[in-house]
DNA sequence: GACCTGCTGCGGGATG
C-alpha cells in the first residue's frame, strides 16, 4: 500500500478495497522502469493493474501529450475499459484526458486526436497501424511513456499479433523511453509471450508477474438419460436436460462451436421454454446493434442464458454468470479454461461448468478436457514466425509515414519477436515486393508503390499509395456477405453469398433466432419476412474450424487405451468401448490402429489417427493417391478430428508402406499447388500484403472479383516466380493451417513401425461414427459418393452383432 | 467453391 500516493490509498479505502498484491507489483516494476507481463485468470482487477502506474505518474505530472497507449483486440473492450477507468479518474479528481480511437471514431475527433492527443488513448492493433502510417506519427508518439496490451494471449501467434509487434517496434523508435505492459490469461508458453512483449525480443527483458488464481472451477459432464448419438454434432438430444439446468441458475452462458449450432440450439431451447425464461443469442454474424443489446442485457443481469459462439470468449466480465455450459467438445483445454473463466467473478465463488457432448467420441474428448482442467495442463499451438504478408503491409505503412533506408528498417523489424529470426535476404525480398510487386509483376504500374531516392531511401510513388494503403489496413480477411433485413424492420445480421445463392423465393431459414421467409435480394441486402414454414434451412458459414489440440488428442488416446479410465465414462460409452475390445481392438496410446473390412461390395479402411481434421484431409488425399498407384482403386475418404475412413474396390495389404513418411514428398507438392485450399490461403496473403485491394477510393470489391484476380496472380506467380515472397508466405500458412503438414509429419513419424492392422469381416463399433459421416460431409476437393450414405440403425446393429461371431475368431 | 460440425477480430479522410 505504501507504494501508492495518498490520493490512491484513500480512493481504494473509500471503495472498501485494498490493492491486489499483483497490482502493487506492477506499480513497483514501473517505478523501476521495467517492462512487465501480468498473467492472471479473468477478473481480479487485471485491467486496473495495467493502468495503475500510469495513473500514478499522471497524477504527479499531467503535461500535455500522449502518455499511455492501450491496445485491445476488441473495440467493445476498449470502450468498456474507457468507462471503467473514468470512474477512478473522476473519483480521485485526476485532471487528465482519456479517449478511445477505433474505426467507429468520427473523423473530426480523429483529426483532433492527431493534433492534440489525450493522455491515455485506447485503441486496436489496426487503428494503431493507421496512426503509425501518418507523417506526423513521430509528433503524436514522441511523449509516449507506456503501452498496455490487453488480452495479449489472444493476439500473440496471430497475424494481428504480428502486426502489433511490428507497430510496437516502430513506437520504440519514436519513443525509446516507452515502457511495455502486457495483460494475459494463463497460457502454455509464458516465455514466448514475454519475448513477444519485449522491445528486444528477449524474454528476460520483461518482468513476469502472476496474479492469484480465483477459486477453482467445478466442471462436470452431463450424463444424459437419452441414448447417446453415434454421430452428429448439434447435441439437441440433451437440450431438455440443459433446459432443466437453466431453471436453477442465475445466468448461464451456453457456448457452442458454430454459428449454425447456435441458431439451432437457441431455437430448440425456445421450444422447450415453457417458463418463458429470457434466453438470448450471440454470434459474430448478428448485427452489431443486436449484439450490443444482448451484451447490455447481460450486464444488467436481465438474461437467464445466452447461446454464443467464441464471440463471447473475450470481453466484458459479467459478475452474474454462475454457470457455463459447453455444448459439443471444447477442442482444447486452454479454450475450455478461458470459457469457464467467463463465470464466477464474485470473489471466491467457484464457477461451475457443464460439458454436453453431442456424440460418443465427443464424450471421450469432453472427459479428457475435464481431466486437463483439473490438472491445469494448458495447451494450444506456440507462436510461429511472423507472416511475410503482414511484414509487407507494415513496410508500406512505414513508407507512408516517412522515407527510410533498408538498413534502418531491417534492424527495426527484427526487434519484434515474430521477426527476430528474419534473414536479410528474405527481408530484402519483401521490400522488393512492396516496391514493385517483384520480378514477375514489375511490368504492372499498379504494383509500383515505392521508388528509391538518390539518398538510398525508399519513398512512396504518390500520395494515392498512402491513401489506398490506409483504406486496406488490417490482417483480417473475410468472406463476402449480404445483409439480412426484415421487411420494414432492422438489419438482423449477415449471411454468406453462397448460402443466399441456394435460396429461392419462399424458402424459409432460421437466422438471428427468427424463422424467416426469403423474399428476394435488393442491392446487397437479403429481404425477408417472418415465416411459418417448415423444414427451414440454416445458414452455414465458411468459418475456421476450432483446432483440436495435440494435447487433448493425447489425452483422448490415453483414455481409450486404458480401461481403468473407463469408470469415469457414462455407462453407454464404456459399454461401446468394451464391445469394440471384443470385436476388434482399441487404439493404443502410441502407434496407429487401422481396421479394414468389406461392406456392400466395397473395401473400407478406417485409421484412428487423432491428428485433427486439417491434417486428416491432407492425409486422405495423400493416401488415396498412393492407393491409386497401388492399384487399389480408392473411391473416396471422409475425415473427422479423430478418424479417417477410405473406401475403394480392394483392400490394402502393406500398411507400413501405405503410411510411410515419404508420403510427404512429391505428391504433396503437386497436390498443394493445385489445391483450392492453397488458393484460398494465397488470396488471404495477397490481400494482406496489399497486392489485391479490397477497397478503392469510392468503391469496394466483391468477393468474386477478389477471388478471380487472386487466382490469376497465383497462376502467374507459380509459373514465373515460384519462389515469390507471397508463395512462400502461402506455403508457411498452409503448413500449419488448412493442410496442417507439420502435424501430419509428426504423426507419420510417431506411428512408424507401430501400426496395428485388424482385418475384420464387418464394421467395428468404433468405426460406426465415421461411416455415418459419409455423404454428409464435404471433403477437400473430392466429391463424396452420396449413395454411400448409411442407414444408421442398420450399421449399428451390424457392428454390435459382430459380438457373437467375433469371440470364435480370436 | 460450397451447403447436414466450419470461431473470432478490424479497417480512410475530407467535405457538405
Amino acid at each position: 500500500m505504501s507504494s501508492l500516493p495518498a490520493v490512491f490509498t484513500s480512493w481504494f479505502k473509500s471503495r472498501g478495497w485494498s490493492p491486489h498484491p499483483h497490482q502493487l507489483k506492477m506499480v513497483e516494476a514501473a517505478r523501476r522502469g521495467e517492462h512487465s507481463l501480468l498473467i492472471a485468470p479473468t477478473g481480479g482487477g487485471k485491467t486496473l493493474s495495467g493502468f495503475l502506474a500510469s495513473l500514478v505518474e499522471l497524477s504527479q505530472d499531467n503535461a500535455p501529450g500522449l502518455h499511455t497507449l492501450y491496445i485491445s483486440p476488441l473495440k467493445a473492450l476498449a470502450v468498456d475499459i474507457h468507462r471503467n477507468l473514468e470512474m477512478p479518474v473522476q473519483e480521485m479528481g485526476l485532471d487528465l484526458r482519456l479517449e478511445t480511437r477505433t474505426g467507429d471514431t468520427p473523423a473530426n475527433r480523429r483529426q483532433r486526436q492527431r493534433e492534440n492527443p489525450p493522455h491515455i488513448l485506447l485503441t486496436t492493433p489496426e487503428s494503431l497501424a493507421l496512426l503509425i502510417s501518418y507523417d506526423d506519427a513521430d509528433a503524436i508518439f514522441a511523449s509516449l511513456k507506456c503501452i498496455v496490451v490487453d488480452e495479449a494471449h489472444a493476439l500473440i501467434g496471430t497475424k494481428r499479433g504480428d502486426q502489433l509487434a511490428l507497430c510496437m517496434a516502430r513506437l520504440q523508435k519514436l519513443a525509446p523511453q516507452c515502457r511495455r505492459v502486457g495483460l494475459s490469461a494463463t497460457v502454455a508458453w509464458p516465455e514466448e509471450l514475454r519475448a513477444w512483449l519485449s522491445p528486444t525480443a528477449r524474454t528476460d527483458d520483461v518482468h513476469l508477474i502472476k496474479g492469484g488464481g480465483g477459486a477453482k472451477a467445478k466442471v462436470s459432464l452431463l450424463t444424459t438419460k437419452e441414448e447417446l448419438p453415434w454421430s452428429g454434432h448439434y447435441g439437441l438430444h440433451a437440450l431438455p436436460e440443459v433446459y432443466e439446468e437453466l431453471r436453477h441458475v442465475r445466468t448461464a452462458i451456453l457456448f457452442v462451436n458454430t454459428r449454425a449450432q447456435a441458431e439451432l440450439v437457441f431455437q430448440e431451447l425456445w421450444h422447450l421454454n415453457e417458463d418463458a425464461l429470457p434466453i438470448a443469442l450471440h454470434h459474430g454474424s448478428l448485427a452489431r446493434e443486436q449484439r450490443r443489446k444482448v451484451e447490455a442485457a447481460m450486464a444488467r443481469g436481465d438474461l437467464r442464458a445466452v447461446v454464443a459462439t467464441s464471440s463471447l470468449d473475450l470481453g466484458i466480465d459479467w459478475a452474474a454468470v454462475d454457470l457455463v455450459i459447453q455444448i459439443g467438445p471444447p477442442k482444447g483445454v486452454s479454450r475450455l479454461i478461458q470459457r469457464i473463466g467467463r463465470a464466477g467473478h464474485q470473489l471466491n465463488t467457484p464457477s461451475r461448468a457443464l460439458l454436453v457432448p453431442a456424440n460418443r467420441f465427443e464424450v471421450l474428448e469432453c472427459r479428457a478436457a475435464i481431466d486437463g482442467v483439473e490438472e491445469g495442463t494448458l495447451d494450444g499451438a506456440p507462436p510461429r514466425p511472423g507472416g511475410l504478408d503482414v511484414l509487407a503491409q507494415h513496410i508500406l505503412g512505414l513508407a507512408c509515414s516517412k522515407p527510410f533506408t533498408a538498413d534502418e528498417i531491417y534492424s527495426e523489424v527484427t526487434k519484434a519477436a515474430p521477426y527476430a529470426a528474419l534473414d536479410r535476404q528474405t527481408f530484402d525480398d519483401v521490400l522488393r515486393f512492396v516496391m514493385d510487386g517483384g520480378y514477375a509483376l514489375k511490368a504492372y504500374d499498379r504494383y509500383k508503390r515505392l521508388f528509391l531516392t538518390s539518398s538510398d531511401r525508399y519513398e512512396i510513388t504518390s500520395p494515392k499509395v498512402a491513401q489506398r494503403h490506409r483504406m486496406n489496413i488490417g490482417t483480417i480477411v473475410e468472406e463476402t456477405t449480404l445483409k439480412v433485413r426484415l421487411r420494414g424492420g432492422p438489419v438482423l445480421g449477415e449471411i454468406e453469398e453462397y448460402f443466399v445463392n441456394g435460396l429461392e423465393e419462399g424458402d424459409s431459414f432460421i437466422f438471428a433466432g427468427n424463422l424467416l421467409r426469403f423474399e428476394g435480394i435488393r442491392e446487397l441486402t437479403v429481404l425477408c419476412s417472418r415465416a411459418a414454414g417448415d423444414a427451414p434451412k440454416i445458414p452455414q458459414y465458411m468459418g475456421g474450424r476450432l483446432p483440436f489440440t495435440t494435447h487433448l488428442s493425447d489425452r483422448v488416446r490415453e483414455m481409450l487405451a486404458d480401461p481403468s479410465h473407463w469408470q469415469d465414462l457414462p455407462p453407454q460409452v464404456a459399454e461401446w468401448l468394451r464391445i469394440q475390445q471384443w470385436c476388434s481392438v482399441l487404439p493404443k496410446k502410441d502407434g496407429l490402429l487401422v481396421e479394414s473390412f468389406p461392406r456392400n461390395q466395397k473395401e473400407y479402411l478406417v485409421a484412428y489417427c487423432f491428428a485433427g481434421r486439417n491434417a486428416h484431409q491432407t492425409l486422405g488425399m495423400l493416401l488415396t493417391r498412393r492407393m491409386e498407384r497401388m492399384g487399389l482403386s480408392p473411391l473416396g475418404f471422409v475425415a473427422s478430428d479423430y478418424v479417417i475412413a477410405v473406401w475403394g474396390l480392394h483392400a490394402p495389404r502393406n500398411l507400413g508402406e501405405l503410411f510411410s513418411e515419404d508420403m510427404l514428398g512429391d505428391d504433396l507438392e503437386e497436390w498443394m499447388a493445385e489445391s483450392s485450399l492453397l488458393r484460398r490461403t494465397f488470396k488471404n496473403a495477397a490481400v494482406i500484403a496489399g497486392l489485391i485491394e479490397r477497397k478503392y477510393p469510392g468503391q469496394e470489391k466483391s468477393g468474386r472479383q477478389v477471388t478471380v484476380s487472386s487466382d490469376l496472380i497465383y497462376d502467374v506467380l507459380r509459373e514465373h516466380e515460384p519462389d515469390h515472397i507471397l508463395l512462400r508466405a502461402t506455403r508457411a500458412d498452409a503448413a500449419s493451417g488448412l493442410t496442417d503438414i507439420h502435424r501430419l509429419g509428426g504423426f507419420l513419424k510417431r506411428i512408424k513401425g507401430k501400426i496395428t492392422h485388424r482385418r475384420l469381416d464387418r464394421v467395428s463399433p468404433l468405426a460406426v461414427p465415421i461411416l455415418l459421416e459419409i455423404g454428409r460431409e464435404y471433403v477437400g476437393d473430392d466429391a463424396i459418393d452420396e449413395l454411400l450414405a448409411e442407414n444408421a440403425n442398420e450399421l449399428i446393429e451390424e457392428a454390435m452383432a459382430g459380438l457373437e461371431n467375433t469371440r470364435s475368431l480370436f
